[in-house]
RNA sequence: AGGGGUGUAGCCAAGUUGGUAAGGCAACGGGUUUUGGUCCCGUCAUUCGUGGGUUCAAGUCCUCCCGCCCCUGCCA
């Protein structure tokens, strides 16, 4: 049922949801495991929404079960069918097939006919008091609430007011229809809930048939019933709504559904509320929920993020009641393995000096092989060409160099990757003092980047041949980072004030010609830089990069202290 | 007359019926290296929110206290 490949990610360890399935199916409570992924298409997936997609179908898949993909539609006025096509590509992005692709909307009627049920049973009347009466009577944390003036309704008249709801014969507000379980109930989920209310809204699938929509409590445990799910695995903070949910299907004598709450994923400095997300893409903070600095699943493919480093990230995380807040680190780390044995290399030079070696002869061009990647030689090589005239990396060379640095300084020696050795003789520089370019000279000898004698250099320097260098864009996009943790801003401040301004920068950039064969989506690693994917915004004159994930870097560790 | 959860290292997180604190990330040291990447080796909890108690033995059992999260939508 799913297409994960198990050689990469061995079955998970167990959690505490793993092993009371175990349980549950010892004890032969279940023929089998069915459980769901319930998104509702009011926005784009992102990270958080990985870790239910990897319980959900990992649970399934581990326990030779299935898993359904339904979407849970019954708020017309939030969702659309753009977000139901983007999480359908977005799951199947992440590795994952559905079993049965189901909508809370194709169970209108059905759910309509359980309401009907509950009034029939008196446990359920039509509420006409406002919404602000229907606030107050409710009570608060501690005190209780009242009973409604209406809650004594016959049946008769209940069953006739809700069909003439249904039948759009009253305004919206007007009414809703209330379980009758206790207005004093410490649990104030269980004070007389609202199942439906009235809305008269275009849904995005059933159009105007409606103008009653049932509410969430009513609509979930319903579903999943109708599903035959035994495992309904959701968030911690719906563990109040649990009492409600085992009330409904009781209520109505359905098939018993079990829901269990999971802490939900936080991760250091990383916007994962819905609300928030929806408000950079509307105020257009971002150029989209696929911007490749979102959160979202789309905006990591984008940023070429792949499946698999999610996947993992997803496991080593794990799944446990307490609150949490991974760091991000570990999703970097999950990212970097994932493409370091993956993304081939390529070298290129952000801010570029020019190096002129004047013993190398003018006009003489020669094409060296360098590895794919180097740890996998047997992934073939790419043909690199070498000339008098070459680009560095600015920041490699340092005219009065600290004591641990080992790339290029006036006399050093130092190798050119997979080239040659060469030796800074001059530092030419502009009447400001800038340094405009090097002037060295290389040693024939070191053809490869290796000499007869085995002389030893410190520093490898990376390179791009002046006359063959492909210009390409560089965004340097990180994740939309806040200074701290978004959901707890300084006084004052909007999580949008404290977005990191670093997660902005594009610069131009010089590479060899490795990312000419490059397509979009597409991922190099740009040797000592990081991990970089090809945009689809690239055009044939100008790729674009955004930067994926950095490398370690422990010369910059090092100069910060 | 509040209710429901939760506390093990900087961050996640295992810890069977009580038997002497897994693993990963981060950090730090060292080795290998034609990426200051990767890889390899090593260090990193005398103690599990706090105080009592039971026991030969407590992260696990009992109990007091404390912290944090969720709940008063006709959102999900």
């Amino acid at each position: 049922m799913n297409t994960v490949d198990t050689e990469l990610h061995p079955a998970a360890p167990k959690d505490f949801i793993r092993a009371m399935i175990e349980n549950d199916l010892n004890a032969r409570r279940h023929a089998g495991v069915q459980t769901r992924f319930p998104p509702e298409p009011n926005g784009y997936l992102h990270l958080g929404h990985a870790k239910s997609i990897c319980l959900n179908f990992g649970v399934a898949q581990e326990f030779s079960g299935a898993c359904n993909l339904r979407f849970d539609d019954t708020n017309p006025l939030k969702e659309s069918q753009e977000y139901v096509d983007s999480i359908r590509k977005d799951v199947r992005w992440m590795g994952f097939t559905w079993t049965n692709e189901c909508y809370a909307s194709d169970y209108f009627e059905q759910l309509y006919a359980f309401a009907e049920a509950l009034i029939f049973a008196g446990k359920a009347y039509v509420d006409s008091q406002t919404m602000e009466e229907i606030r107050t009577n409710r009570g608060t944390l501690t005190k209780v609430g009242v009973d409604s003036p209406y809650r004594t309704r016959s049946v008769e008249e209940n069953i006739a007011l809700f069909r003439q709801m249904r039948d759009g014969q009253f305004a919206d507000g007007a009414h809703v229809l209330r379980a009758k379980i206790d207005m004093a109930a410490a649990n104030i989920v269980m004070r007389d809930p609202t199942l439906y209310r009235i809305r008269r809204a275009t849904h995005h699938r059933t159009g105007n048939t409606w103008c009653i929509y049932p509410l969430y409590d009513f609509t979930h445990c319903i579903s999943d019933s109708l599903e035959k799910i035994t495992h309904s695995l959701c968030t911690l903070e719906f563990a109040n709504n649990r009492e409600l949910y085992d009330w409904v299907l009781e209520s109505l004598n359905l098939f018993p559904s079990r829901q269990t709450e999971f802490a939900r994923l936080s991760i250091t400095r990383t916007i994962l509320s819905k609300r928030k997300l929806i408000q950079l893409v509307e105020e257009k903070h971002v150029a989209g929920w696929d911007d490749p600095r979102m959160p979202t699943l789309s905006g990591m493919r984008r940023r070429g993020v792949p499946p698999e480093a999610l996947r993992d990230f997803c496991q080593r995380i794990g799944v446990a009641r307490a609150e949490n807040t991974v760091d991000f680190s570990l999703l970097e780390f999950c990212i970097r393995e994932h493409l370091n044995t993956t993304a081939p290399r390529a070298m290129a030079v952000l801010d570029p000096l020019k190096l002129i070696i004047e013993n190398y002869p003018e006009g003489q061009v020669e094409w060296f092989d360098l590895p794919l990647t180097p740890d996998a030689p047997e992934k073939g090589v790419r043909r690199i060409p070498f000339s008098r005239e070459i680009w560095i990396e600015r920041e490699d060379f340092r005219e009065d160099a600290p004591k641990k640095f080992f790339r290029l300084a006036p006399g050093q020696e130092v190798r050119l990757r997979c080239a040659y050795y060469i030796t800074c003789k001059a530092v030419q520089k502009d009447e400001n003092g800038n340094i405009t370019a090097l002037v060295c000279t290389y040693d024939p000898q070191s053809r490869g980047g290796g000499t007869p004698d085995n002389r030893k250099v410190k520093g490898t320097l990376h390179w791009v041949s002046a006359s063959h260098a492909t210009p390409i864009t560089v965004r340097l996009y990180d994740h939309l980072f806040t200074q701290d943790d978004p959901d707890n801003v300084p006084d004052g401040q909007s999580f949008i004030d404290t977005i990191n301004p670093a997660s902005l920068v594009t610069v131009s950039a010089l590479s060899d010609p490795t990312v000419a064969a490059l397509k979009p989506g597409e991922t190099v690693q740009f040797e000592r830089l990081g991990y970089f994917c090809a945009d689809a915004d690239s055009t044939p004159e100008d790729t674009v990069f955004n930067r994926t994930a950095t490398l370690k870097d422990t010369w910059a560790k090092m100069e910060k202290r």
